[in-house]
DNA sequence: TTTAAATATTAGAATATTCTAATATAATAC
DNA sequence: GTATTATATTAGAATATTCTAATATTTAAA
């Protein structure tokens, strides 16, 4: 049991990093070039690439080169499923904040 | 849409120590006190606070004082609503690889 | 009111992560 | 071939995380 906690905890780390979460918000939507991704984020294109290393690596996404481009995509798309839970927490987190908040004042 | 990024990642940093998560499994059977959650996990008194006092500071956990013992549950129980989806994911992998590891024999 | 049990806090060493800048590689177009 | 575009890799400084050992605090029991 310890060991899937470990591999879950591997997992978790690769989504602990927000500019990987806004990739793979990206690549929720559609596959995507690395080209693409640097103009959708904004960011540095070495960091953009190391991120998607690690996430290659981790099984996270794959890559697929198509002439100039090299595209990329989930795995497995039931990651957003589980971010879709996360931004239900965050959500209800913020409605209960806002309760209280309403009640102070 | 950052802003949600940057919390999301807070969040899943959290998820990504192997201790964090079995804490959080056990505590998502039932509440339990820091002495029971020594005892399950077999770990260092001042480690599980350590933990504890990170996850309360999250507000993914809240403690309650019943006399002698200090009671931690989750605030959120959809919590392990992301972990059975994350393990989910670990799972279709797994097979995924036996099946590969199965053609190659 | 001292003692014991339960829990929290602190300090610090070891390790890991993340970014930027610079450079390398690979594919296409000319 | 040579230049250009797209992407990957490396090195290293700054920062963050995690554990252990030691100590402090809090509550209940004697």
């Amino acid at each position: 049991m310890k060991e899937l906690y470990n591999i879950h905890a591997e997992l978790c780390k690769v989504f602990s990093n927000p500019t990987r979460l806004e990739i793979l918000n990206l690549l929720g939507d559609k596959e995507m070039s690395v080209t693409e991704l640097i103009q959708k984020t904004k960011l540095r294109q070495a960091n953009i690439s190391q991120h998607l290393s690690i996430m290659k690596s981790k099984e996270i996404v794959i890559s697929d080169r198509k002439g100039k481009n090299i595209y990329y995509k989930l795995t497995n798309p039931k990651i957003i499923k589980a971010f879709d839970i996360i931004h239900e927490i965050l959500n209800e987190r913020l409605e209960k904040n806002k309760k209280i908040l309403a009640k102070v004042k």
